[in-house]
DNA sequence: TATAATCTATATTGACTTTGTAGACATTAA
DNA sequence: TTAATGTCTACAAAGTCAATATAGATTATA
């Protein structure tokens, strides 16, 4: 299951990615726009800034804008810091393998067989979904924003 | 993620179907060879006898055999009955549709477009792989067994 | 430099889910 | 009738999730 909290990362990136201003944004701003419990989203914006996904300026008139251009930042890198690895097990990750606890042989899961063909197409999926065409598809009219406008 | 619980049952049902007597088998045997904890598979089992995945016999040599040829249970079919549907959200599934709690437009829903978009691959492949095919992988040398043995 | 605005960090909470365990009960074969 | 088995309900320990609380660090500006 997606978790509330990429929900809520994905949101936010979603409002960040999709502004044409780059002064920062505060983090009240963004909760309200991208509909986020305030407290809950200070830590998801730091893990994303942990990750390069955002920048932050702290102060008076601090905030945050986006990290990368919003086409450069795909679902699953996102899903990967708030979430964790994509595969259904950790035995069938390829960005976090870890053995199963209880495996007798590796080689022979059927389980971990399957599972990672479904990894492999979520990820191929996930990849190539950038919050660029989220933001796209959510507001079609909406032009994609230069990217250094001002 | 994978719970235990269905990778208790994907094994468990690697054992029925792997035998070839029509015996029913106990559930302390099952266990033993599935490396599943006893009392925990007890749970397991019913749930996959409500759905007609196993069928059991009660009392004195009673037990356990499986309910259709392994061919024809997939592995979709079992996580859906032990850990729910496929889709990563409720949203985004096809066997167990509910709208999300505080979703605006579904129509306009960019997150949902990707997991229906992974839903669906990862149906297609789950669909597609049976029991059969997993004990086929983990034991290659044992011939699938005839149908209706003795 | 004082101050208010803002991000940063850690701890806590309550609800829920997961992973089991315990024990009484029902059914069956011999 | 009895021993062996599945069935059912309740319970519990541990973990996770979603969110809140509180205190602290940093910065722009007057």
């Amino acid at each position: 299951m997606l978790s509330h909290k990429a929900r809520y990362a994905l949101h936010a990136l979603f409002v960040l990615g999709g502004r044409k201003s780059t002064d920062p944004m505060m983090i009240a701003d963004i909760a309200e726009q991208a509909h986020v419990p305030h407290k809950f989203l200070e830590q998801i914006l730091l893990d994303l800034k942990k990750h390069g996904l955002v920048h932050s300026r702290r102060g008076k008139y601090g905030g945050y804008v986006i990290g990368r251009p919003p086409e450069k930042i795909s679902f699953a890198e996102v899903l990967r810091i708030i979430d964790g690895p994509l595969a259904l097990s950790s035995c069938a990750s390829r960005t976090a393998y870890r053995k199963c606890d209880d495996c007798l042989d590796e080689k022979s899961c059927a389980i971990r067989k399957f599972l990672l063909e479904v990894r492999d197409v979520t990820a191929a999926i996930l990849e190539n979904s950038s919050i660029a065409e989220a933001i796209a598809f959510e507001h079609p009219s909406k032009k994609p924003a230069p990217p250094q406008k001002r």
